[in-house]
DNA sequence: GTATGTTTCGAACGATCGTTCCAATTGGAG
DNA sequence: CTCCAATTGGAACGATCGTTCGAAACATAC
């Protein structure tokens, strides 16, 4: 049956952005019910594809779930390294101020989500919400995308810190991850990350977040 | 088949207490594994028992994750608000140390952990990895357990840091337990909460969250 | 002894899981 | 047009899920 070209175009919808639209499903589904949690057909109905199509792109569930956290944290560890060097470069070799660093460290992760909600306000970003899932798929993954970074800005840290216990400080390095992860989780009440503001409401949570972290890499040491 | 009576005993293992096993168990697995990612079968393979038993003691699924989260937050619980009371009590009426009021929040997680651990070595303590579970069924009790609580703490922080708006204090006691759950979650390096020691080497850990937390909710305010 | 209520187990139920297979359809290249 | 490779949807597979059921095994009171 002849179709009007417009609409024969919609019946694949939009032209092979499948793979988009699964990765962007995927993400959500994993992040509000855990990856356990997610059946595929759920999946493929919230992006409105068949069953297999899941399975064709990604080859299967646990291989989805990579994609969808390396798309996520991929820019926003670039983003958090390009910041760091650009401190680095700028204070020529001297120690730079802990905050700075934090502020690095902790504000790409709002800056990316508020750049992905105004290309599409009903963008999902609960990524992060899936670090805190307990599946064993997940904890593998984990440690690699987190490791790199925070042995990258542990040597910043240890030279804006030279007085605290190299051992101390890598804890509470871990524990400002903490708390990043527990914001992103939703678990912190006023973490209005909607679209409304076009995602550029985070300042106040992010200046509490530094703050906090600031404060707690510190402690007693000349701020 | 005449059995010798101690066998026959042993075929009803330790009389009764599977109820205890199947909690002790579940309470390991959940927190290994995530709900979604536990399975009754292998819940009741892990504490020695049938299929049926889990379902005979506590109806569902979803009541044996409440029965066990119940079991280790209320006497938890019960300790932070007992230690606050004889804080507020010694003081009488003038404001706490806000350190003080961090360590009587944080220090019974770890004590009772360690009271647990003393009992018996192998005793599972990853109860509070459940807290970072996605699972709807954990969500719903999460908040429960943990607002009434912080609802508690939260007049006595702002009692000890009046200078700081109510709003943000807030949100850094929410911080802090962010911090908590990610200790506990196992997500910070060092966190040997094993059972050396019988359990009771947790003190620089501990010291460094207290600190950590504290200087995060003072925050340029005198400490 | 019998009777009663509690506890445990193995089998089975229907539902849903991740994955695989195959036919149908699409979009270009020759 | 034909041909080919890429992509999609629907049916089906075996496995496993939470739960239910009925018959044994148990302790206890009479």
């Amino acid at each position: 049956m002849a179709q009007d070209p417009a609409l024969a175009q919609a019946s694949t919808p939009a032209a092979g952005d499948t793979r988009e639209r699964l990765l962007d499903a995927a993400e959500r589904l994993f992040a509000e019910n855990g990856f356990d949690g997610t059946s595929m057909r759920a999946l493929a109905r919230a992006a409105g594809t068949g069953l297999s199509a899941a399975n064709y792109h990604f080859g299967s569930k646990e291989a989805l779930l990579t994609a969808v956290m390396l798309r996520r944290i991929n820019p926003v560890n670039e983003l958090r390294l390009q910041r760091l060097e650009a401190l680095e470069a700028r204070s020529r070799g001297a120690a730079l101020p802990v905050e700075a660093i934090v502020d690095a460290y902790l504000r790409p992760v709002f800056e990316i989500r508020a750049a992905s909600i105004q290309r599409d306000p009903n963008s999902p970003w609960l990524a992060a919400r899936i670090y805190s899932d307990p599946s064993a798929a997940v904890s593998k993954l984990k440690r690699e995308l987190f490791i790199g970074v925070q042995a990258r800005f542990l040597p910043a840290l240890q030279r804006a810190l030279p007085q605290r216990d190299a051992r101390d400080l890598e804890i509470a390095q871990q524990l400002t991850t903490g708390l990043l992860v527990h914001v992103l989780s939703g678990n912190v009440s006023g973490n209005e990350l909607s679209s409304t503001d076009g995602g550029n409401d985070y300042e106040p949570l992010l200046r509490e977040l530094v703050g906090f972290a600031t404060a707690g890499l510190t402690r007693g040491a000349s701020a």
